[in-house]
DNA sequence: AATGAATGAGCCTTCATTCAT
DNA sequence: AATGAATGAAGGCTCATTCAT
């Protein structure tokens, strides 16, 4: 009976939604559809609720106003994008650090498929708010998480990243990535992209990884 | 210091400074301190003719439009910030690479101060439209440019970088960077933050110079 | 006597009048009068929407813009302008070709009573967008058809008119019409004047019609 | 040494013009140009000056405001067509009153060419002041003497023409004329178009000299 | 006389939001 | 719950006109 913004669907294969969550998911959908067709100058709520196939009022019954709106649609878009990259990475990866890094980079990269500008248009809005920070906290820790483990590999990191690594770890990453979609260069999803990204992380890693507890 | 947008100076012999020159100056000037006081809500040309202390028509004598000024802004924003980055790194910088490299990130934190309001909005701004792969450009040369030299110490790099490296390099760094400005990070000009990124940095070099035509 | 624009009466059920009905209906008189009142000059959205008593966005609800507001406007008023000259024709007028005549000039004369200056504005706007011709067809045609019922009198017409016929006949009355609306003459509905469209529409139909067929 | 508006030069063959009368003259040029390029939407006070080399302060030396311009352009526009008008008469045309109705047909017509917007919108622009009637004077004087003189014609008219004749005479044949222009149509300027007006001319008058003195 | 930078009233239009039905 | 007509603040932008130089 949620009926408001982050609608967090606990509860998996429920055949029957009830009709407002119904109504919040098309309400949902349509403003990724919005976004990615005509991007932030074309993200009406109007706009929105017709896509919708539902009335402007309607939309307001669940969305105290645009901003609500626009956070619930970035918390939607991080949930599917770290889920992507959660089942994508549960599928193989070797022992070695740099395999597990590749799969993780291929992993994220793949997860940047499809409606890029929805993607670019939620990111610059929610930064545009307050609101960067908490969007990206998931991510980061998502991001930590992978390198611990990654770096748990024999022979690999003894301590555990401090916030510092795990910030420039996380950031370099996620920033080529997101420069990469958003400058939208050609060589993103390239072999040679993947490569130097992989090297850059896996470089990075290994200096941590000798360099633990002294100054570099 | 002279700012400049479209005003062509065909003025013939004019001893002191062209009025419209100081006009130009003023409108960029207060276009600045809107964006960094209130952001893009607050970045209407109403807003920034009267923070300018000029009439909303001076203001569309120099600028075609909102957009105009805004790219006029951000040419300007990055024509100031690569200076001073430039400037920065004038100075100081032993010959080690990671010397050179603590200095090259000293000085783009240094340049990062001040205004990041208004930088981030102009970045914003500049992405949303189509520019943002050139104001990009200057910056990415600029960084493959300090890399080289970097490389070139003694006993480092022997091929030049490929256009995939440095945009690995440019973005693993500068989106370190502007994550840490835009996420506000308590961290940010911490000493423990820049050793991490020298040390991604330095990390990744050493990686592209050693695994330098092969696949890493 | 319900005015349309493009509200498309897909309401279900509803047993009163639309209210946008209405409120289109309010906004196309508030337009006529403004055009009346003040001309072309006091011919804003804005007041406009002020006279029907409607918010700026209601009428931008119902008409694209300002230009298609004139556009419904011209249409409004040719249909009620010709609508009064066909009930005024439906009365007298005796058999004869110049009875005929007569009875139509007097009704297209009758017809332009009354907002001469709104229907002059419109008028000038609509030559001055391209859609004057489609706006003229349908008093071109009426003309033509009244003249070729006059013509079909006993010993008349032989043939239908050419369109450079109907195209002399329809804009010399018209355009005698419209110069002594225009102008203001004085004589403008005095019987001398009648007497002189007449007679001069009279003459050009006699002409025709001896001369079908061959070069005058 | 006038400055103003309505330069008319009566003398001719003055070889050189002083700089105001050329100025005055860059002016209405520029404006007729501007005019006929882009329309009443184009026609700027600032346009003009820019098109016509002189600053917009200049402009207002010699124009008290923009409508002042309009009315001078009017008032040379019209010059210029009777002129046209004049010469063209001053040729040929055999004694019959068809070859004399048809070659001031054939003048009119003739001085019709070129510039048909910046004609259009000067007639809109005066028809919107209140001037409409005295620009329409003189044309109407002119087609009044021309045909008092084809009336003259042996066999013809026995008395002048009265008002209303010469009103339905002028207006007949300048609004078919007009609006063959306005619309557009593409038999402008064919023979069969001609026809039809000299036709309706011809008719008019001879309907006239008949019932001279009678109720049609 | 000429210049052209500056002015600012006011226009058209959008769109988030409300509320009676 | 849903609808959608109505609202109106606010924004971008134009252009006739002025005036100091």
């Amino acid at each position: 009976m949620a009926r408001h913004a982050q609608p967090i669907e606990t509860k998996r294969r429920k055949p029957r939604q009830n009709r407002s969550t119904q109504t919040v998911a098309a309400i949902l959908e349509a403003a990724a559809q919005v976004l990615d067709t005509g991007g932030m100058a074309a993200f009406t709520t109007n706009a929105v609720a017709e896509r919708a196939g539902v009335s402007i009022g309607t939309l307001y019954q669940y969305f105290a106003d645009k901003n609500a709106l626009m956070r619930a649609l970035a918390a939607e878009e991080t949930r599917i994008a770290l889920a992507n990259v959660a089942s994508a990475l549960a599928g193989g990866a070797d022992g070695s650090v740099e395999g597990r890094v590749r799969a993780m980079v291929r992993a994220i990269v793949h997860a940047f498929r499809g409606r890029q500008r929805a993607r670019r248009a939620v990111l610059q809005a929610i930064l545009a708010q307050g609101a960067g920070t908490e969007m990206m906290a998931p991510i980061a820790t998502f991001i930590a998480r992978v390198g611990d483990e990654v770096g748990r590999a024999p022979g690999a990191l003894l301590h555990p990243l401090t916030r510092e690594q795990v910030f420039v770890l996380s950031r370099s990453l996620m920033g080529t990535i997101r420069a990469a979609v958003l400058e939208e260069q050609p060589f993103f999803r390239s072999q040679a992209f993947e490569d130097e990204i992989v090297r850059m992380v896996v470089a990075y890693l290994g200096a941590v990884s000798m360099g633990a507890g002294r100054q570099p």
